[in-house]
DNA sequence: TTGACGACCATATGGTCCCATGATATCCCA
DNA sequence: TGGGATATCATGGGACCATATGGTCGTCAA
């Protein structure tokens, strides 16, 4: 396996920690990273993580700034001054930051959600209604698809 | 990790002194340097920092424009004239020149802010508020990049 | 002499390591 | 094919160590 996938139900325990699912582990081990990436997701209530690649595609959207331009700094603020990087201990376990628990309102339970070159973290409930959310625009995506010729774009699609 | 990341809050004692964050000095002890480069934030009531990979960037900077031109000289004053070589002591803290402190309104807590290959010390009140316009910036730029490469990740069609 | 600054020492808190345990899945052999 | 042995994994707790922070002393310069 080399991609995030599936989703898995972890708790916290009385210390704040939670195990990485062994299988998103085996995958961060591989790109020999000891530690785990982990930012608040941009307008969602949840958080990415991951290793080298989700560091990249930050990197990337960076760099596409002049060095010293408002944009970059502004940029660089949101991306790397929020994101954490979480020492994973010798059981696979990390702890989330107050700042990260908040913003995905995570108090003693999350699901670790792949997402391919990335995974998310969220709050157990929230997840299942955006899960709602995201089937139901996948629904109306494919009625669009077999209406028109191409899809439009998602966003109308749900509502 | 080989960059600056996160964001940390930090007290001044009554000396005025400072710890760098652990992390952050792991950095600059990588880069052989025992003092701190920092200078004001042109621009923004912060304060820029780092080691090596911040002065090239400034050189870089100054070596677009060509020798002895006004804008060089200028650029020169601005940039190296008001940077300072913060000494660190053994316990990892620096004390900020009154002139540093002035410039970002700081009296006696700071924001450590890890924007990659250099990082940025705000009073903590005006950092937060700086950040909540720069998430709305990033929130603007994803709906951007969600246009352009549409469809990329059902998850993200809400925005 | 005095004031500022740096080196050295002290300490509480919190994070990390290490070891232990129970549960579950996997494998092996009868 | 079934049942026990084994490995893997999630979880818990205690001990140790690094860190942030406060204070004291010595030194150098005004």
């Amino acid at each position: 396996m080399d991609r995030f996938v599936a989703t898995y139900m972890m708790n916290l325990d009385a210390k704040g920690r939670v195990s990485i699912p062994a299988p998103f582990r085996a995958l961060l081990a591989r790109e020999a990273v000891a530690e785990l990436y982990c930012q608040p997701s941009p307008g969602r209530p949840a958080l990415d993580a991951g290793g080298k690649a989700l560091l990249s595609e930050i990197e990337a959207l960076i760099e596409r700034y002049p060095p010293y331009s408002e944009e970059r700094e502004e940029l660089a603020a949101a991306l790397y001054g929020q994101s954490e990087t979480l020492t994973i201990d010798t059981e696979g376990r990390i702890i989330l930051t107050e700042t990260l628990k908040t913003h995905a309102h995570i108090s003693d339970a999350v699901a670790f959600v792949g997402l391919g070159h990335k995974f998310q973290i969220w709050e157990p409930k929230r997840f299942r209604a955006h899960l709602m959310e995201a089937t139901k625009k996948v629904r109306a995506l494919r009625a669009t698809v077999g209406n028109r010729k191409r899809g439009r774009d998602l966003s109308e699609a749900g509502g």
